[in-house]
DNA sequence: TTTTAACACGAAAACGTTTTCGCTAGGCAA
DNA sequence: TTGCCTAGCGAAAACGTTTTCGTGTTAAAA
């Protein structure tokens, strides 16, 4: 087992300094030709390369950007990471991932072991906890020591940082208009509580789109659900709220849900209480999952890009990484940038 | 804003030196109790945190695992980092992950990234450019400067490390093995490429449970898939591959998919066939995913355990890495840990 | 022959810790 | 008074780099 070599080492084998050696292999023109072969060589017998820690202590950066996500076993956060980790290999950073899993201590934990020292900047998004505790102490401490942070997906406008969203309001809007203009005259929701921000925000557009429509939106037909654990039970009983709503809402022919498993749900309720999917009722989710597009029948969605949406936040992160240095004019000026939303068509809705 | 606190400041502050500075804050006896609760006051006040990097310079350890997955958009992966986050976390260990995309060069240029200095230890799944390639002389150059490799699920016998796996033989044969029972008699495998070893074990399994059960493999029945890119493409070919494979043999009445895409995809085809599920054609995949649950009919998994897979990666990964200190003995022993797999019966069996 | 300039290299500082060792001052015993 | 012990603290090394600033040697210019 020989052990990684070091430049001391060379220096000691082949009789030169340590100062030599690393300007030899970064090709100073102090060094000359011969000394230079002499260690370019041996540092390749040995595969020498320049231990990571201690060029991150001396230039005071680590070539890596900390995610913290509040859970993994998700479509669109892994593909949200997926895009970080393009964009962050692209140029030359690593990925290192915390998972807050919605709590709010975990978030705050991670974010401490990270913050000291480990990482250049932060990309997340918000547990659940956290959005409902409405604490961001942690956040507003980790920027005023300097470190960048990017929000994506779940934000909020208390922090004052880049943020990477979609158009959550116009998204839902847009499809709620494409059921109404499908023909359909009592759209139901399937919401979140409102403490999540992105299902606040679908609920308006969903809202603002009936009202363009000169239509009443009816409270019976705007199901809010408690998501606190996606366990098992839980969709157990969801499916229950939803059979609910059909049953006491016979007119319904037509549904938005905010994710895609509350759709996928739905459409199962809908087709055991004996409904024809487009004919009879008709479903868009919104998502950016593989289960509408497998599904049967497959689901329109809107497409919520979480790939494009990980590698605009890692570009906007490293943007600021690298301009930190050059850019001591602290003018500091925080990017919202807005991801487009689309309407993939399928075979739930007409 | 205030950049990060040093020793160095706290002890100018405080006109003490470093070391009485770092002492105090460790609680060591040697400093007085007057001065340790100025010092450790003072380091409150400032939120004094110690520099991760330096720590890991000094004390040779990052405190980092490196882990090296194809794919993170796909359930079992993410699973499988849920369950190495969860343990790492625990232990006070942080994750960085690369991906490899199924790239064999991707592969190798992350493990060196990672491997100067920035991780103390690896935990991996072979992409499969790699196994292809049967070219692993990054992981044995790893492993030889001193460095751990935990490699789960898509492993190889070549290279010596403790590994975890699920017993896919016993598992698919398992899977066959219910078909079967269940009145199948002209059971088809739609499987990979052979250099794929899940791929092959599995296919293995059927054929030792069609032996066993004194029938003879009918190779019209063996589809073995060619995924070099699961692109959308890729998938409509697919289709049409599973479509000629249930038109050429329609006896087939029983159908067992070594993950989860190919079942529901050839769920979908059946059910175009005018097939009934379960009742003319019953189907089992293997899998960990999200699809299974819920498609219509829900699909009948061999259970991969994906976050257990992950958990116990992470435990031998850090016993290893703790153990090294003492263990100094050197008598290399690695383990294989072959996590169970169980049968989820759903609604495409009988 | 003396001065100058280029060349080739080394010493040392710095990044932020922890830890070993040594030093000083004061208290106590002889 | 002398010697010794101990409490309390500081200096310095070490982890592995990069980089600045010497410094000595040699060859060219004066």
């Amino acid at each position: 087992m020989k052990k990684k070599i070091t430049l001391k080492q060379i220096a000691r084998e082949l009789d030169v300094s340590i100062s030599t050696v690393s300007k030899a292999l970064r090709n100073s023109i102090e060094i000359s030709e011969d000394t230079r072969e002499k260690v370019q060589a041996f540092a390749k017998l040995y595969n020498y390369r320049p231990n990571n820690i201690a060029l991150s202590l001396k230039n005071r950066k680590t070539k890596t950007i900390g995610v913290i996500i509040p859970e993994i076993v998700h479509h669109f956060f892994s593909k949200v990471i997926r895009g970080i980790e393009l964009v962050a290999n692209k140029r030359g950073y690593n990925v290192i991932v915390g998972l807050s899993n919605e709590s709010f201590d975990k978030e705050v934990i991670n974010m401490q072991m990270l913050a000291n020292g480990s990482i250049d900047g932060f990309i997340l998004s918000i547990s659940k906890e956290t959005l409902q505790y409405q604490d961001y102490h942690h956040f507003i401490e980790t920027i005023s020591q300097g470190m960048p942070i990017v929000m994506f997906d779940r934000v909020v406008n208390e922090i004052n940082c880049d943020k990477v969203i979609i158009d959550d309001l116009k998204g839902s809007k847009n499809a709620v208009d494409k059921l109404l203009n499908n023909g359909c005259k009592h759209v139901a929701i399937i919401t979140t509580k409102d403490y999540v921000s992105v299902g606040r925000l679908r609920t308006q557009g969903y809202l603002q789109a009936l009202e363009e429509h000169k239509m009443i939106a009816d409270s019976h037909l705007i199901l809010k659900v408690d998501d606190e654990l996606l366990s098992e039970d839980h969709l157990d009983s969801l499916e229950v709220e939803i059979e609910e709503l059909f049953k006491k809402n016979k007119k319904i022919d037509g549904v938005f849900a905010v994710n895609e498993l509350y759709a996928i749900i739905a459409m199962k309720v809908a087709r055991k209480l004996g409904l024809k999917i487009p004919d009879d009722i008709q479903f868009i989710g919104f998502t950016d999952g593989v289960l509408s597009k497998h599904a049967t029948p497959s689901l329109t969605t809107v497409s919520q890009h979480g790939q494009e949406m990980g590698e605009k936040a890692a570009d906007l992160l490293i943007n600021k990484l690298e301009n930190e240095d050059e850019d001591e004019d602290e003018d500091e000026h925080y990017e919202t940038f807005v991801i487009e939303t689309n309407l993939i068509e399928r075979e739930s809705t007409k």
